[in-house]
DNA sequence: AAAGTTAATGAGGTCAATTCACGAATGGAC
DNA sequence: GTCCATTCGTGAATTGACCTCATTAACTTT
């Protein structure tokens, strides 16, 4: 029996057009449920001939989503032009919370199945996201040494809360459960980590502030009450 | 051939038996590694035993892990002796944190493969996890009450900042890279939440407020002083 | 001790990823 | 234009893991 005659691809074409397929497939049924057959069928062509420009699944997979991913960064970063430290943090804030919403499937491959890795460090995935968070924490540095922020947390710490909140935050919707507002989400995490690092006097210290007053107002007393008696006694 | 004889064991017994051996495998092999046949070889009995007590590997490793986080959360909650606001946030965090040192095996197997089960709502750990990560929020819910925080953030949203935090902090250590110090992130985690959300006055405000009304208090003092001074130097 | 019940076995079944020897298309050398 | 080396693509075969099930053997009841 003949075998099916194909017209020979370049490797770049090929590969390009095997990934083209694997991304229709993850789309439509997600990450765990993608066959390796499904995309080879999608793709016309059969299942070994994937094996000759991908190692395995896996790094299929991981090369999807990295262009992927990177799309998703192309829209250059509008931070520049934003005011205000509170309103930089809520804008990148709502920029990951954008993504999310736009790409559930990227994303919950990127948070469930990539970051995981044993390995994930090697990567592309850790470098793409590394300089992208990395602006949360400029422009908390920034505002540490401007004297807007106190200095007693790392800007490294303020990241990993904006970011572990948003996740934990959209964890249900990437589950397919419930909806979140970007908008709200950001705002109201931005709120709360301006608000704790923004210097201020606590409460407790307006104690010490009415203390003093009450100090003042004695020694007056104490004074008119000397001046009554002299008063007094003159007269 | 013959069989190989094996003593029967009660329903009770042999389930205990053999999800003990799954745990040993659990904790030294992690649980993507984990095989049936490693389990099976460990507990002393072949395959299909263990399909006889369980409906298949995810429902044994589930029941495993159920167990195990179970023993985790046995220790009564100190929540009640700690007082102010800060210091339970600090030691909500800090419980969760010692968890995730103590156990990163279960932890990595909680958040990442638990969790994002399309119907985790339905598996035991939800119930579990929603006990105990809703002690944040009652905390907060108090503080907002007691009039100690502001209104304008709701509870859930600090209990995803916290747990949320303390997840993306630990992940480096979850994937074996690295290491944290449980007491330094729940304390900070701890600070700028509850600096994020307690009734504050601006710097500016309070203490140019006071030093006015001292200023104040001192013309009166001294008006006082001359006027006494006069009375003694007329009687 | 016979009959009934059910724990445990272990040989297979299934399903998906992965490998590989071979056939076929291509492009350069002459 | 025709070799021929190269490498693309095939499809059958292999592997490895989970899971099933008919059968055997140990225990329990009567």
């Amino acid at each position: 029996m003949p075998r099916k005659t194909t017209t020979r691809q370049t490797s770049d074409g090929r590969t390009a057009h095997i990934m083209a397929a694997a991304r229709e497939v993850i789309a439509e049924k997600g990450y765990e449920k993608t066959l390796i057959a499904d995309i080879a069928k999608r793709a016309g062509v059969v299942e070994g001939t994937i094996y000759r420009y991908f190692h395995n699944k896996r790094d299929l997979l991981i090369k999807v989503a990295e262009v992927w991913f990177s799309e998703q960064l192309t829209s250059d970063s509008q931070l520049d032009s934003i005011q205000g430290v509170q309103n930089k943090l809520q804008y990148l804030a709502w920029r990951t919370l954008s993504i999310i919403k736009r790409e559930p499937v990227l994303s919950r491959f990127m948070l469930m199945e990539l970051r995981p890795d044993p390995n994930y460090r090697a990567t592309p995935f850790f470098e793409l996201n590394r300089r992208f968070t990395h602006e949360v924490m400029e422009v908390c540095r920034e505002a540490i040494a401007s004297g807007e922020f106190y200095d007693d947390i790392s800007p490294a710490m303020l990241r990993d809360m904006l970011h572990g909140a948003i996740e934990h935050r959209t964890w249900a919707f990437l589950r397919g459960e419930g909806d979140f507002s970007v908008d709200d989400v950001a705002e109201q995490i931005a709120k709360i980590l301006y608000r704790g690092m923004a210097l201020r006097v606590a409460v407790g210290d307006a104690e010490a502030a009415t203390a003093r007053l009450e100090a003042a107002a004695r020694r007056i007393e104490a004074a008119l009450l000397r001046l009554e008696q002299l008063g007094r006694a003159a007269s």
